[in-house]
DNA sequence: CAAGCGATAGTCAACGTTGAATAAAAAGTA
DNA sequence: TACTTTTTATTCAACGTTGACTATCGCTTG
């Protein structure tokens, strides 16, 4: 994906020079794994492939004790004419958002109204945890005082405030979906609910919420003092 | 990626005995390739990885004349099961939803206040137009005559109905922020402005919205009569 | 009637992604 | 002090994705 490969190509010039583990810790530091599911190993990949590609350049090889070799990268004059490219040619065009659930809600005539309905209230319910914690933490960087700065930049937060009224309209959607699958509205086969017992089954299968402590970790860097 | 298998496992459930090329044409018709991102490649490859992980059965390989062989599938107890499993597991669960535009947005600080603003409207404006297809395909669905029936099922249509809700908050955000670039609140840099010819430029090189026919043509299945 | 084009039906090599493995130092803990 | 865990730093084989390719049939169009 171009993803990956802009976000690399973007933290090398910001930070260089660096080797690969630091780009991974600022990607990490962005909470990348989970918005743009970007994964270490794609990211060593990705350096190197944008180097044998002449975007990149190595800088040095330091070995420091008998600990891995590092090596350190700089972007070239040709990774800079890529990146301001690709940068506008992603950012002035558009391209769909695939949102896998609706790959799933594609079929979800298979679960009968019943437990559309309540699957649906489910989501709604997570959702709304979500939200919650996403407006916590702009709570705490608009507050943060101003001189320290809490590090989180403005369009970084303008970006969170757009995923936070999205989740809003989505949990509303699915609030006003549940009672139209009940009302049959939807025509979803009524044959094929399912018993209380079997969404209690499914529901205990499911993957709780991100653990709060994980975002908050994330957040420490910019508002270590505030607590 | 999981949503190729389930949507490719739940459409030879749904269409069996079918061969890949039907599977592709219905994924076709459905616009998948835009909104799941899935290609005719990985279609074949997934029957494939299917069959041999024991969730599809080849029902026959018949050939007609010269032409390639056409291989048909049906699925299996064990696909039956693994489709009720990853089903639910992806409807009562939730997971991170990428925007690759957010990607890119995470370096729009390089961009400058002017140029920033000059591309949010830009998307503004773009995103609306889609808005508006959205709208006029929900307007035919909804007043398909009922005994024909508009063969947009309802739950369908509430997705749709959904993501159109989600582009007017877009463009709403789009349009707050690019005050808020200009006005100078999102510490962009301010050196790094670039012309009216440079954005000129870019804009030129932006690929244009997906043909309206493009759009029609996946409509026509359900419509045909209504014009 | 030949040429051209789209639809039919699928294969495959090249490429990107990813989980797992490696291995040593530093930090925590009993 | 001895033990375990975490952090540092990267490699790699296995797997999935994709664009490009093959090849035939049927339909139109000049």
């Amino acid at each position: 994906m171009w993803t990956t490969r802009l976000l690399i190509l973007g933290l090398v010039r910001w930070l260089q020079p660096v080797h690969g583990y630091d780009v991974l810790k600022e990607l990490t530091s962005w909470n990348a794994e989970d918005w743009a599911k970007i994964k270490p190993g794609s990211v060593y990949h990705g350096l190197k492939k944008l180097t044998t590609d002449g975007c990149l350049e190595v800088v040095s090889t330091e070995q420091v004790d008998k600990r891995p070799a590092r090596t350190s990268y700089r972007v070239t004059a040709k990774g800079e004419t890529e990146f301001q490219q690709v940068l506008r040619e992603k950012l002035w065009g558009i391209e769909p958002v695939v949102d896998p659930f609706f790959v799933a809600w594609s079929f979800a005539p298979v679960l009968g109204p019943r437990e559309a309905a309540a699957m649906l209230r489910n989501r709604a319910a997570l959702i709304t945890a979500q939200m919650r914690q996403n407006l916590a933490w702009l709570d705490v960087a608009d507050s943060g005082d101003p001189t320290a700065g809490s590090f989180i930049p403005g369009h970084v937060q303008e970006a969170m405030r757009l995923a936070t009224d999205a989740m809003r309209l989505t949990v509303d959607w699915c609030e006003r979906v549940a009672v139209r699958a009940e009302n049959g509205e939807l025509g979803f086969d009524d044959e094929r609910g399912y018993s209380e017992e079997t969404i209690e089954h499914w529901r205990r299968h499911i993957r709780t919420l991100p653990d709060p402590a994980t975002l908050r970790s994330s957040l420490r860097r910019g508002v270590d003092e505030g607590e």
